[in-house]
DNA sequence: TGTACATCAGTGAACGCGCGTTCACTGATGTAC
DNA sequence: TGTACATCAGTGAACGCGCGTTCACTGATGTAC
């Protein structure tokens, strides 16, 4: 067998980390293949031995974020998910709203680059985005604690204000609005949180 | 003067009322001007006499909204712009968060349709876009009543929930969880106004 | 009132470019001996 | 240990299509007489 096991696999990892940080940047329709393999070093052609179609790398794109740059991510803010306490919850939305995520147009959360282009996309890459969005507010309904519809619902809300504040300070020209966009969500989480029953 | 003295305005806004339809369906890059044009019951050819671009034909539709679909939207949900109280408040919300205006692809807001398409847009489709912000802010934070740093902030704040509420639920393909997650944004929305200091 | 005319809104063919995708091939690599 | 070999990851030229934009033209319209 020539190259090893893992050798495929881990250019395939490349090429979905090139595609993540682009589309982020750029969006769906305006990378293109070239682009994505340039970026991971490689040439157009080889693509199609890795992926069915520029839609599949979509999905896998949107999806290997909570593993790969959103694990780093959590350990970066301190959100440590064997701990469950609303002191975890405060963390999180501390990271996410955070002046340092406005700023991370390579990094930041999918959920926030994304969400026009995959209500748009087809129900694969739609499913890799729930499946973000459930991890986020799974993460929140634990911390804080509240097992019941209500708990659920304010996770929900929390998910809503946090994603919500980061792409609305993302469209704005105004870095002064953008900013007071970020701290007026920030601060409004920060409430829900202290509202809940449990905190 | 061959043609009325409105003709060409009146032709012009009917390609912006096309085009803002379109681009709350498809985003900005897959609607075509072909398409555009054949919606508004023209050709190709002639859509540079009315714009320099299509970039400047996606500027003109977002900004057009606020004018167009927007003054009628706000209508339709009771919303009366010259009183201001809380309750004017409560109106928006109940509409912007609204199971009809989830359903709503063509009519819907351009905030929750377009965000991350504006995100990566010209500065003048993005002032369009700031502007709707504003009046939107403008509204909640004058019928809160509250004239301080704060209230604005709870404005801001309002807005993020609203339109974060309704960009997440647009883009989740079970339409179960997206309905859990309008109504939590409605509930959360609802709690911060009623914590306002002035309701 | 009817007709010739000038204007210019709208037409549609054409251009050039870039993109997703395909495919015959090349050459780096691990293995067998 | 060194060498020939088979494999298959990666190459890069090519294809076909659709889009934004241009431009020479057409024909519907209001006006002047």
């Amino acid at each position: 067998m020539p190259y090893k096991a893992d050798h495929k696999k881990q250019t395939r990892a490349r090429i979905v980390e090139a595609a993540r940080i682009l589309f982020n940047r750029d969006g769906f329709d305006r990378v293109t293949i070239d682009r994505v393999m340039e970026e991971a070093g490689l040439t157009r052609g080889g693509f199609y031995s890795h992926f069915r179609s520029k839609d599949a790398l979509y999905s896998a794109a949107v999806s290997g974020f909570l593993m790969g740059r959103g694990a780093q991510w959590r350990a970066e803010a301190g959100v440590d998910p064997s701990r469950t306490e609303p002191s975890m919850a405060v963390q999180m939305i501390e990271g996410y709203l955070s002046t340092a995520h406005l700023g991370d147009r390579d990094g930041q959360c999918p959920m926030i680059a994304l969400p026009s282009d995959v209500a748009r996309a087809n129900p694969e890459v739609r499913a890799a985005y729930q499946q973000l969005l459930e991890s986020m507010v799974g993460l929140f309904e634990r911390n804080l604690g509240d097992n019941t519809p209500e708990g659920r619902q304010r996770a929900l809300a929390l998910a809503a204000l946090c994603i919500g504040g980061m792409v609305i300070a993302r469209t704005l020209p105004d870095s002064t609005t953008a900013e007071a966009v970020r701290k007026a969500a920030h601060g409004a989480a920060m409430q829900l949180i202290s509202a809940a029953p449990s905190v």
